[in-house]
RNA sequence: GGCGCCAUAGCCAAGUGGUAAGGCAGAGCUCUGCAAAAGCUUUAUUCCCCAGUUCAAAUCUGGGUGGCGCCUCCA
């Protein structure tokens, strides 16, 4: 597999630290709201490459941290009246409601910043005793200058980063590009104790500190989004390679913005949506789709329009199960036709190509088209008269790469009541009958209900919207 | 100023040297009691512009135009 290391700017073949095994750290949210639709994006894309690696047949250490401890956090639970704590608490429960939503599995861990204190200080004791830092009255910066490679990940000399920084004054520094590992208490901030003093632990380092605590000094994937790789990225190799003295991460993966008129939605911007409010008038799924229907370096721009789109693209998936499912109900006979083995044969040739596209740097929008090619074969080629063996083989073909982007995860075969039963054993009388107004009748109270009738030769087709 | 990215149909979006995938939307048709779904036909002789390399370029090179991002918290 080959993947495209923003290290070295190029597509590099995946090649493990441990045979068989993938450490993967992917940079989570900080919980002082709801995340929005570009935040969405590396959640759901660094999942869909980690379900991939599983599908390929490697155990996947997935680490994905909780910022719970910063400037917006204690601004927020300030505003809000309440403790930091109960803040994160808050938003990591939201956060797992929309993460599921987007079918976005757990991490192996999700270590909290605030719960790993201790891994924090040891790295910063660390950096201080090797003199990558130092120590200002209860604040502990790190010197970027001592670390000969700096800017290797941003690919920027340290004297251009300071040409155009714009950074506070600061008269406790030494330099001005120098990044805070501690930070010491203020007035009515949450602090811990600590060889400095009580304070609180910078942005960058918490990463450092987890990755090695909960995977390994060297790891094999860091992800997160293009706007991390400065300074956030950049600092935390930095902070590992100063203190474990051997390379942090193998491959740096980073994902394209998400734009709202060609302009980058972010926070500062306020030209964002949440997630739970798209989920609101779409559906998770349709979110998750149209992230992955594009490459996920790519920038893509976001609207209500093509929400829309995906979302018919997503119903074309389901309609192509739930009628392989009736079909597969129905089906006639068992064992494969000799024509049906040929086809088969055209199926699995689908599959290779599928892997190929997500094989060269994952590219799930090739991916995708791959299916809908499958769907549009299908459709074609199984009918009622289909051997139940060709039919399951294409159901579980299609179940197989959908799944492993996590898409068509939800199960629509809802039970059907004794009450809905009753509802389409009349509509099949009535038709019976040719009572087609009533037939009709019936048909539309189902749909209020979120259930959707298909007359077929086979009889009535239900599905649940 | 430094470092990058992008430009493919009405919209979205793959394709990075061999003659334009896929989705959405639109039009016509088939099937259907009507629907829905599905199928068939149709929608870029052409990939921002100009020059060059090549038997061959959307793909490579040079120049131009337009747009975006990072260098500050940001996914």
């Amino acid at each position: 597999m080959k993947l495209y290391n923003s290290l070295t700017r190029k597509k590099e073949e995946f090649v493990p630290v441990v045979p068989g095994k993938v450490m993967m750290y992917s940079c989570g949210p900080t919980v002082y709201n709801y995340f929005h639709v570009g935040n969405a994006r590396p959640f759901i894309i660094f999942d869909a490459l980690r379900r991939y690696f599983e599908y390929r047949g490697y155990k996947v250490d997935f680490v994905q941290n909780f910022t719970d401890i910063d400037d917006k956090m204690i601004n927020k639970a300030n505003e809000l009246g309440i403790t930091v704590k109960e803040l994160a608490d808050q938003y990591i429960a939201e956060y797992f409601i929309d993460a599921k939503g987007l079918g976005i599995k757990e991490a192996t861990v999700h270590p909290r910043a605030t719960e790993n204190i201790d891994a924090i200080i040891d790295i910063v004791k660390d950096l201080e005793e090797k003199g990558y830092a130092y120590n200002v009255d209860g604040d502990v910066y790190f010197s970027p200058k001592k670390f000969k490679e700096y800017g290797k990940l941003s690919h920027q000399p340290l004297e251009d980063l300071e040409a155009g920084a714009r950074i506070n004054v600061n008269e406790d520094k030494k330099d001005p590009m120098d990044f805070a590992l501690w930070k010491k208490q203020k007035p009515g901030e949450p602090a811990w104790e600590s060889p400095w003093g009580m304070g609180r632990p910078g942005w960058h380092i918490e990463c450092s500190a987890m990755a090695n605590k909960f995977l390994a000094h060297t790891i094999d994937i860091h992800s997160g989004g293009q706007d991390l790789i400065f300074p956030h990225h950049e600092n935390e190799v930095a902070q590992s390679e100063c203190a474990n003295g051997c390379t942090f991460a193998n491959y740096w993966l980073h994902n394209g913005y998400i734009n709202i008129d060609n302009k980058k939605m972010s926070k500062s911007l306020g030209n964002f949506f949440t997630v739970r409010e798209i989920a609101e008038e779409f559906d998770y799924e349709v979110i998750r789709i149209f992230m992955l229907s594009s490459h996920y370096r790519s920038p893509i721009n976001f609207s209500k329009t093509i929400m829309e789109s995906a979302k018919s693209a997503l119903d074309r998936l389901y309609n192509c199960v739930s009628d392989l499912e009736f079909k597969l109900s129905n089906a006639g006979f068992d064992a494969m036709t000799e024509d049906e083995k040929k086809f088969k044969e055209v199926l699995e040739g689908y599959k290779t190509k599928y892997i190929d596209a997500l094989d060269d740097d994952f590219n799930t929008a090739d991916g995708i088209s791959v299916i809908f090619e499958i769907v549009a074969d299908v459709n074609k080629n199984i009918s009622a008269e289909s051997s139940k063996e060709m039919i399951s083989f294409a159901l579980d073909l299609i179940r197989e790469l959908t799944g492993v982007l996590g898409l068509l995860s939800k199960d629509k075969k809802d039970e059907i009541s004794p009450e809905i039963q009753s509802l389409l054993d009349a509509r099949a009388e009535a038709r019976a009958n040719k009572d087609w107004a009533k037939s009709d009748e019936i048909r539309d109270a189902l749909k209020e209900m979120g259930i959707i009738v298909k007359d077929t030769a086979q009889g009535q087709q239900i599905s649940f919207e």
